[in-house]
DNA sequence: CGTTCAATTGATACGGATCAATGCAAGTGG
DNA sequence: CCACTTGCATTGATCCGTATCAATTGAACG
């Protein structure tokens, strides 16, 4: 049976505020769930009946246009909390890019603890403003910047949270990653296309800013470069 | 003296959830403050000092690209919460477009009372995630949608926020208000430039979908136009 | 009446979307 | 083991929308 205690995000998801005794209490209330790699585990637009944190794996959230485009509007990592507490709708999709595991809690018992817990909720206020600034970072990417000013910025970010390792602000060593997933959810992500994302790594790569070894694996050889780039127009 | 028992914003802001008791207590902590149109009150990248309520006015949060151009990344209206909690940098600045009335606290002092009083934080919290809500929406629309959506878009919700009585879903009144910016905040809202406003609105004149009778005033006359351009491309 | 500043209008250039074709690797069945 | 399919990524050609540069108009104010 699982235990909250070796949790592998224990120390990093909003439940680190709670002590052991609150802990199994909030446990008794959700389970943990499998999620395969593309299924969606909540809909736009549909009532919030659950939220939860990632446990292993990689999410994106994304919301439609009328017209029928798909924009995402986040990617969530381990330890990150999905889900709308407090209300009714979900105002995006949470889909599972990977093969994941979340330990869900249905959306009413969920709040009702919250509200119980102010240590809780003051851990989901800190995240939920600094989920607000890194939005508000992005609404400036997509607002102005050009095609290769966004994809800059999209693999330095990618290589800080994927290849943490690699290199601090003068890293001169390449940090190797594997991306998450393809072209397309790069694109999306991006407010481009999928040529144009693709156009622009192809760019990168003869530039020698960067390797892409296979479809899904990436290098970046050159950070000085991109952080140039992510800058510029 | 003021006091918060009538305080015109006092049912709206997050006060709502202190008790008179409470009231008073976070009352002695801060002040009220007048600012002058055009100034600014916070600036990206300092230390966050202060948080406030807005009693009266309209402020614009803005970021800026390492370029130096400037993306606005929210307006806010009397009642709303302005400043970062919790934190030590603010992200963003925080500028009066109109001649404004603000309710302020220091940041620290405030933090501590905060985190004393659970339903605040909670009123906080609920708020934060709105806001997060909100400012995603605009992501898609930054991202995705052409100059005449946005456009649209942002006519829509100028016209809801600012004359709220004339007509909902249906409206067939004319709304008619006051715009308490100029073409550079649109344009710097939308991700646009002055010029491409300019083009939009006297397009969506010359189509009799708007009215402007000076540069600040403007009248939805058509609606439903208005709500198909902004869903469409 | 001239000054000033914002808004509008016009002409052109360029970036990214779009449409279309090709390339490339993994899987499938003969 | 090799043809064939399938799905994604890349590359190419062209078009369109918005930025950009430049000029004009219009309103507020001294």
């Amino acid at each position: 049976m699982n235990t909250c205690g070796n949790c592998s995000v224990r120390e990093a998801a909003i439940c680190r505020s709670l002590s052991p005794c609150e802990l199994e209490e909030l446990k008794s209330l959700g389970c943990e769930r499998v999620i395969e790699q593309g299924h969606t585990v909540m809909w736009e637009g549909d009532e919030s009946v659950m939220v939860g944190n990632i446990i292993e794996g990689v999410f994106k959230l994304t919301a439609s246009t009328a017209d029928g485009e798909e924009q995402t509007l986040g990617i969530m990592f381990p330890s990150d909390f999905i889900g709308r507490p407090f209300g009714a709708t979900s105002s995006h999709s949470v889909t599972a890019l990977t093969d994941a595991r979340i330990c869900t809690f249905p959306r009413a018992a969920f709040d009702h603890f919250a509200r119980d817990h102010a240590d809780l909720e003051h851990s989901l206020l800190s995240r939920s403003l600094t989920e607000l600034d890194r939005a508000r970072q992005w609404m400036v990417i997509l607002a102005r910047k050009s095609a290769r000013a966004r994809v800059a910025t999209f693999l330095l970010e990618m290589a800080e949270r994927l290849a943490p390792d690699a290199g601090g602000a003068y890293g001169d060593k390449p940090a190797r990653f594997e991306l998450p997933f393809g072209r397309q959810d790069m694109a999306d992500m991006l407010g481009l296309t999928i040529e144009t994302v693709s156009r622009q790594l192809t760019r990168l790569r003869s530039e020698g800013v960067i390797e892409t070894p296979n479809r899904r694996s990436l290098a970046v050889l050159d950070r000085r470069a991109l952080e140039a780039f992510a800058k510029a127009g």
